[in-house]
This record gives C-alpha cells, structure tokens and sequence, in this order.
RNA sequence: AGGCAUGUAGCUCAGUGGGAGAGCGCUUCCUUGACACGGAAGAGGUCGGCGGUUCAAUCCCGCCCAUGCCUACCA
C-alpha cells in the first residue's frame, strides 16, 4: 500500500503531465515508416527491411510506441540466436531460473537488467554471445503453491492420488510457467528465446538421473538414518539451508529428574518439555565438580517411570542452566551426537506430523504445544516444576510454510560435500572463479567450510524422482538411470521406484550445463561452457552457487562460470526488504507502464552499486524519465536541423571542425573509454552515471548550445555540426543502447539514413559498440580554451545572477588582466561565450568604466556592467564571499609550503604544483581586495 | 554469540591520500525556435565518534557507537 501511494503523490506532482491512458492526447511520438505501418512491422515474422524513416516527433517521448515497435523485430531477425559454430570470442550467461509459479519482481528485474546490459555489449562488441533463458520446477514451493489452489475447491493431494495431483501441477505450470518470460520480454531481455530450458525438461532430467548414478557410483550420494530437519506440516525433509530462524520469546523450564535410589534428585533446565518422553539419559560435564560424583546414577524419568542414567559429556555447558541437560537423542541433534558417542537409545515421540506417537503413551494423539502444556501441568502437580524463567531462543522454522521445524530420525539421501567443497574452494582461491564484489567469496568460503553433508531426498510429489529402486524382498537400494530389472543385492524382482524426489536445488545445481546438453558432448557444451558471469542475488549464494561450484567441478572439472557478480537486495524507499505480507512490493510491470522501460532500466542500472541493498524511490525513476525525454528532444533537434541534409553526411574534413566540435568529439571518445571499462569491470552504475552526464551536461548543455550559430551559418559550418551532432548521437545511442535499449533503437532507426552506410546493420541491436578515435581530437591548448570558455560562461551567469539581469536582456563584459596565453585563446572561444551568457561585446583590457561588477578567476579577471539601481552592498557580500574562500585556500597552501616535515618529504612535484597554486590563489587574492575597494567606491 | 556490509547535503546515493560531488527536494529568476519531464543562478555538509599511521586522512589501520544482513546444535 505504502508505495501506492507515494506512486499517486508523484503523479499528482507532475499533473502537467497526463496518465498513461491519456498519453496519446498529448506528445504522441509520430515515426511513420514509408510502406510500412508499425502494426505490419510488430505481427511479421519475415525479416523487415527499413528503407526510409521520416520523423515526426511529438515534444514528448512515448515509450510504449518503441517498445511495441522493435522487440518483436529483433527476435524475428533472429539477432539474439546464438550459433556454437560461428567464430570469434564467446561470452554466454545462463539465467537463473526463476521458479515456474512466479512473476516478475524488482530482483527479477534488476538482474535481468544487469544482464541484459553486459549482454547486449558483448554483442554489440562481436562476441559470440548466448544468454539462455528458463524456469526452475521450484519442487517444494510449486507443490504448496497447487496445494493451496486445490484447498480452494476443499481437495487435497492425499485424496487426489500422486498422479493426478501431478497432473495438476503440470496443469498450473501451463497455465503460468510462461509469464515470468513474457514479463522479461517486456524488460527488453535478449535471451535466445530459441533455447529456453525447464529444470523438469527430458533433457534435464536426463541429465538429473545421469548425475545421481554417477556421483552414487563414486561414494558421495548414499542413503543413512540419521537426524535431520522435518517439517510436519509440508511432511518432507528438509536441508539446514531451508529452515529459517527466528527469534522467540519462550520459557525455561526446570525440571526435577528424582533418583532411583530415593536419595534426592537432579533438576534440568529445558525449552522443549514435551521431548522428554524421549529422553534416554541426563549428561553433565566430565569437569563439573558439582555433579561428578553423581556420573553414573540412575533417574526415574518422570511421567514415564523409565530408568535413564546420568553421563559425562564435554558437549554440556556448565554455564547453562543447572548445568545438567535431559538428553534426547531422536528429537535434538546436539543429543543426536552425545547419544551417539555413549550409544544411547533413540526414541522417537512424534509421528510425521509432529503429534506425539505411541511412545509417548498417555500423551498419544496431542499435538507438540497441547502435549507441552499437558506435561508441564503434570508436572507441576507432581512437584517437580522447579522453576519456569522467561527465555529466547532461535526456533527452526521451515522457510516455505513458516512451521516449526522438528528434527527427525528418517532415513535420507544424502549427498557428501566435503570434499567437493575444498574442490570448489580452492578452485575460487586461485581464482578460476571471482566473486564481484570480492567481499562476497568470505561468505562462500565461511560456508564452503562448514557444510554439512546435504540431505537431497524430499517427501514431495513435484520434483525429480530419485533414480533407485527398493527391493521387497531385501530392501536394498539399486541406483540406475533406467528401471533395472532386478535386485542388485538379493536378484529379487520384485522392486519398485524409491518415491521421494530431489531438491529442487539438486538439478538447479546443474543448470549451466545441463542446459547445455550434458552428459552428451554438444557443440553449445564445447562452445559455451564454463559460462563467462553468473549474476545472480547474494541471497541464494548458499543455495545455489556454492552448488553449481561443487557439481561442475565434480562432474565437468570446469568451474561452471568465470565470474560471479552478485547483486545488492531491491527494498523499498524506507528500506525493508519487499514481502508480500507486508504489502510494499513494487510490481516492475506497474514502474515500467508509469514510467517507460528505458527509465525503470536505468534507474536500477544507476541503483546496482556493489552494496548490499537497492533502495528505491519514486523521484529516480521520474529522473530517469527525464532524462529519456532529453534524449528524445535532442533528437528533435537533430532532426530539425538536418532538414535537407545529404544522406549519408559527408564525412567533414578535420581542419573544418570548430573548437567546439573537437571538443565535443574528445568527450565523446572519453565516453566511449568509460562506459567501456566501467561495464567491463561490472560498475553499472558508473557507466549509466558517465552517460547521463555526457548526454545532458556535455552534449545538450554545452554542445547542442554551440552548434546553434554554426547550423544556422550554413557552408563548411553547418556541415561540419551536422556532422558532429549526427557522429554524436549515433555514438551515444550506440553507448546507451546496453542500457536503453528502446529509445535508442527508435532514434538510431531515424538517424540512420545521414550515417556512412558502408558496413552498416539494418538495427542498432547488432550495432558495432563503439571504440575511441584513434587520434585525439583536441590538443592541449584546446583543452584549455574550452575550460577557459565554460569558467568564464559560468561566471558572466553569475554576475548576470547577481546584477539582476532578466535571462533575455544581453549584457556587455570587460575582460582585465588577462593570465598567460589567454589572449591568444580567446578569439576561438569568445563568441561561444557570448552566445551562451547573452553577451553583445567583450572589452579586453577597456578603461574601467565606472558601476562594472568584477569577479576574479585565476586566469583573468571577468566584469559586467551594472544596472542603474543596482545596490553595490550585494556584490560586496559577494565578492566577499570569494576572497574568504579563496583566503582559506591559500592559507592552507602556504601552512603546506611552511611545513618542515612538508618541505623534507614531500616529492618535487607536489612541491612545485602547491607552490605554483600558492602563487595563482595570492594573485586572486590581491584581485578580490582591489575589487572590494572599487565597489566601496562605487558606491556613491 | 560470531561474521560481513553500511554510516558523506533534507532524501537516495556516487567518489577520492593533497582545494567535498550527483539526482531529487528547497530558494530566486525565466515559457528564448529541441526539451517546463526544460534553462540560469543559489542556499545547504565538524564526510558516525575516538585514537593511530602519514609532511598531509572523508579516504589507510585499530577501537567504539548506530543500522542492516547472514550464519549458529547454549539444551
């Protein structure tokens, strides 16, 4: 609800703008294909050539006319297939599969993005690239989920039988395993939809069985009875990874254990009353004084008037409690241990459903909190409640049901890690595989190194059934991929299909290259495996990249991706994480209908620093907007201007470019450099933050401003600004295009009549991604003249700010002092000056005429005449105001240059750059007094 | 209980061993032929606290505080 609201806010903010629905009555953007109509284009599944794209645009960008117009083209042109026998360096990412039951969420959509971007790069950039794309079974969480569907019509899987509940969640899986891939469409996802994969495909599964007999074959999957986790109400086993722990407040109980001897007793303090119908001994520790002379004695478990007997083991912490601890082998697992060392019985007081059994005689049929209350009131009467002290403790819960979790003698499968974990961690220690951020690989490792072995068998219907068969007749497990015909053990026939199935993570754990085709030696496993990055959300590095990493190297000897890249957590503007209970979720279809595709893509690309969380705010994503719409009306401009131009541009020789455009052109090519290394190195942020500040604050601010004069000028001048703008603008959209893909497809599309077509593709999507000129458009004295031209620019709009000056009203300027150089610089750039800050002259070193406004930079002293009424008390505050500031500084240089310890050891270089900064701030400095004399006496 | 991360402008976050940045918000002015989802000019910060290393620390190191997350078999 929370963030409902703050979407209506803004819209009410920006009401200059219409809703969504009422759109088209305002900026409708109007590309109008010759011979085509967008309808022909959107439905056509035969390649479309454009020939001729004539524009008219509306003032405002309307994303969803480009992204209906250009996704279905790229797929049906078939640019996003990725062929193992085409040449040239691959790059390929697997997806992780999102579960077949969900929808599209901000994670989703942040990684999908990510994705997306490196992708549409490395294609751009020629690699041969494959993302593949595909769904995950998600066993236990679809099973509830159909569970709870069928609840509805008052069914449940019990009554249903296992095949046709089966059927059913085949059935669901139909009806919405498609929808999180057509919501990734929506985001603009280049995946080789050709290819998409389900972890329950034929071939996966194939896969899956090939896995479990081999990996049993060599010793690391067998079966045991042992302790593990069970949820009761999902009746399955569960692995320690999917039970959650949450704090609760709870009770101590002390319990009085009465000799059998009569001779007194002994008090234990517990959080589980009820287990103790399963208790088999006491334990204390072998050190503590207090109780070892009674090591050995036998009790009379209360309620049960069973013998148990008190033991020594160091497990007990003397600290806790009474220091003496009921133990209970089958229902805890640190009693699981002791029980084991001093081979003590187990007894099991619960069923499947965690209702106390048999063996809890009277208490038989109660569920786990009545039996507990039941007990504890027993005992009470009988007086052997010592004592009852308030007390926190994790309780396990189960991480799909929320259900506390009871440990359990079952007998599992279980899959041994340890050595596959070493495997893995070593494999990251020499840096076959690198975690970004590195942070993340302590994490791996800390759980890598203690792991557990897994428990991979559930007592689920909806997964894949594991791969043994049981003998009647013995009870032996045979392991095969295919139905063996008789016992292994005893030749027995009569053997049936082990019924539980696999974690849902045991086949994710081979998605990169099962996927592929393995066990067979396909032209995509040779081709594409190991994957080049993994991206995926620090929350399922446990679940399932330490998985991935153990089993393909196990099982390919290849570390099963170069990279990982792992993405901070989406949560809402006041920072939590979204949940559905909470009701804060923001659904990415509902950001990308307000705001545009392009907008929502950029905003998380922005948002995707190496941090742990993504906040999100509405302001951003209205940001982003923004920026679109100033791409778009950028274009606008471009297009007005090119009215008449030659297609393609001819291609202006060097000597015809301005100032300006060399200077655009080197910014352009610094641009190009950081986004490049920035994607390269997975700052996405970074790369977004480089483009948007070249698009607005270099090319429109500045660039576009300059061009202006030179397009109206005509000849070799507005030759060589068209061709810069359109050099710009293809370059740019070429850049954003990983990112926003739909905007600068449709621009590109419009542009791409007036650029050198030889070599050119037909869509931006298979663009070559830009590389820098190989020559450097400017020189160092060019380098300073644009500086120079901005400072000055800037400090004309302040004076003009100051003096009171309406924004039309042109101003003259007077120019003193000027520094080294400087004179011979100015012609280049003073008219760009003068057009920017509405300046009709410029004196240089004019008499200085009375009621001028000075301010003082380093280089040159700039002035503006006054108006009439304009109170000087102003520009005294003012350049106040920058003498103190500029005081300040150069008081830190010269304690620098003073400082015994600075002038011993600091290098000449700095040495020299302090003291030639000392002697420029001195010189402002000396400016700024002289200019506050003058306005004292300009006062009068 | 351990581990990891974070702490910079009102908000959301970049960033760097030598003069503190962006977006949004705020103030003032402006509909000028691409764009008011715009333009110009501003205000606003002891860079969490305390120590240490260094000629020099917002940045490196240690401790502390706050917050978030993960892990954990104190019954």
């Amino acid at each position: 609800m929370g963030h409902a609201h703050h979407i209506t806010k803004r819209t009410d903010l920006t009401s200059a703008h219409p809703p969504p629905g009422l759109r088209h009555l305002r900026g409708v953007n109007m590309i109008q294909l010759q011979g085509f109509n967008a309808g022909e284009l959107l439905h056509s599944r035969k390649p479309v050539i454009l020939r001729k794209v004539k524009l008219e645009l509306g003032k405002t960008y309307d994303p969803k006319a480009a992204e209906e117009r250009w996704f279905q083209q790229w797929i049906d042109l078939g640019y996003f297939k990725a062929d193992p026998e085409r040449p040239g360096p691959v790059f390929s990412i697997v997806i992780p599969p999102p579960n077949v039951t969900g929808q599209l969420h901000l994670g989703h959509a942040l990684n999908a993005t990510l994705h997306d971007i490196i992708v549409r790069m490395r294609r751009m950039q020629g690699y041969n690239t494959l993302w593949l794309p595909g769904t995950d079974h998600a066993g236990i969480a679809t099973q509830n989920a159909v569970e709870k569907t069928i609840a509805k019509d008052g069914k449940n899987r019990h009554a249903m039988g296992r095949d046709a509940f089966v059927d059913r969640v085949w059935e669901w899986r139909e009806q919405y395993g498609s929808r999180i891939m057509l919501q990734l469409r929506r985001i603009g996802a280049s995946c080789d939809w050709s290819r998409e994969r389900f972890t329950l495909d034929a071939g996966l599964s194939h896969a899956v069985n090939t896995v479990f007999v081999e990996l049993h074959k060599r010793g690391l999957i067998y079966r045991d009875r042992r302790l593990i986790n069970w949820c009761p109400r999902c009746e399955t086993a569960l692995s320690d990874l999917e039970v959650e722990h949450k704090d609760t407040k709870s009770s101590l109980w002390y319990i009085r254990y009465p000799f059998t001897d009569g001779s007194g007793s002994i008090t234990v303090a517990t959080t589980r009353p009820e287990t103790m119908l399963g208790d088999t001994a006491v334990a204390v520790n072998p050190s503590d004084t207090r109780y070892s002379a009674l090591v050995g004695k036998t009790l009379k478990l209360p309620l049960m008037n069973r013998e148990i007997e008190i033991i020594a083991d160091a497990a007990v912490d003397p600290k806790f409690g009474t220091g003496a601890v009921k133990i209970t082998p089958a229902h805890d697992l640190n009693d699981f241990e002791i029980g084991r060392r001093h081979k003590l019985e187990q007894i099991s007081v619960m069923d499947t459903r965690a209702r106390m059994n048999e063996n809890a005689r009277a208490y038989q049929g109660l569920e786990r909190e009545a039996a507990r209350k039941a007990i504890v009131a027993d005992l009470e009467a009988q007086g052997l409640l010592e004592n009852i002290e308030p007390h926190t403790s994790a309780v396990g819960v189960c991480s799909r049901c929320d259900t506390v979790v009871e440990p359990m003698l079952s007998e599992q499968w279980f899959l041994r890690v340890r050595e596959m974990a070493q495997r893995a961690m070593d494999a990251v220690k020499r840096g076959d595989t690198t975690f970004h951020p590195k942070f993340w690989e302590k994490t791996f490792f800390d759980w890598m190194e203690n792991a557990y072995d897994w428990c991979i068998s559930r007592q689920l219907w909806w997964g894949h059934r594991i791969p043994a068969y049981r003998c009647e007749r013995c009870s032996h497990f045979t392991v095969a991929a295919e139905r063996p015909p008789k016992c292994e053990e005893c030749g027995g026939t009569d053997i049936i299909q082990d019924e539980d199935v696999l974690d849902t993570w045991f086949s994710s754990g081979l998605w990169p290259f099962s996927t592929l085709g393995w066990p067979d030696e396909t032209p995509e496993l040779r081709k594409y495996y190991p994957t080049s990055l993994l991206i995926t959300g620090f929350d399922i590095i446990f679940f399932w990249v330490a998985r991935m990493m153990m089993l393909g190297l196990e099982l390919t000897d290849k570390v099963p991706f170069r990279d990982v890249y792992v993405t901070a957590l989406v949560r809402d503007e006041y920072g939590k994480k979204m949940t559905k209970t909470k009701g804060n979720v923001v659904d990415p279809m509902d950001l990308m209908e307000q705001y545009g595709t392009d907008a929502v893509r950029l905003t998380l690309a922005q948002l995707a620093a190496q941090g742990r969380n993504v906040i999100l705010s509405h302001d951003r994503f209205a940001a982003a907007r923004a920026f679109a719409n100033k791409i778009w009306n950028a274009a606008r401009f471009v297009m007005m201007n090119l009215e008449g131009a030659p297609q393609p541009l001819p291609e202006p020789h060097r000597a015809k470019l301005g100032l300006a455009e060399r200077w655009i052109l080197a910014r352009l090519d610094d641009t190009i450099r950081e986004v490049t290394r920035a994607v390269d190195v997975y700052e996405f942020n970074l790369a977004a933050m480089t483009l948007y500040t070249f698009i607005w604050h270099q090319f429109c601010d500045w660039y576009i401003e300059l061009a202006k004069d030179s397009l109206k000028a005509g000849g070799d001048r507005q030759e060589a600004a068209r061709w810069v703008l359109v050099r710009c603008f293809d370059t740019m959209l070429r850049l954003l295009h990983p990112i926003m893909p739909f905007i600068s497809e449709e621009i590109w599309q419009v542009i791409r009549p007036y650029l050198d077509d030889a070599g050119l593709s037909q869509h931006l999507a298979i663009a070559k991604f830009p590389e820098p000129s190989a020559d450097a458009w400017t020189s160092a004295g060019d380098e300073a003249a644009m500086l120079h031209c901005i400072e000055a620019t800037e400090a004309i709009n302040s004076l003009r700010a100051l003096l009171g000056y309406h924004p039309g009203q042109r101003v003259s300027v007077v120019m003193n002092r000027l520094g080294q150089g400087i004179a011979e610089e100015l012609p280049g750039w003073r008219h760009y000056a003068m057009t920017m800050a509405k300046v009709d002259k410029i004196e240089i070193d004019a008499e200085a005429p009375q009621r001028i406004v000075h301010t003082v930079l380093p280089w040159a002293e700039i002035g503006v005449a006054a108006p009439a009424d304009f109170d000087f008390d102003r520009a005294r505050e003012k350049i106040g105001k920058q003498l103190d500031e500029v005081s300040k500084h150069a008081e830190q240089h010269q304690k620098r240059l003073n400082d015994e310890g600075f002038k011993a050891k600091a290098d000449q270089e700095t040495k020299d750059q302090v003291a030639e900064k000392f002697e420029t701030l001195r010189a402002q400095q000396r400016q700024l007094h002289e200019q506050l004399n003058l306005l004292s006496g300009s006062r009068a």
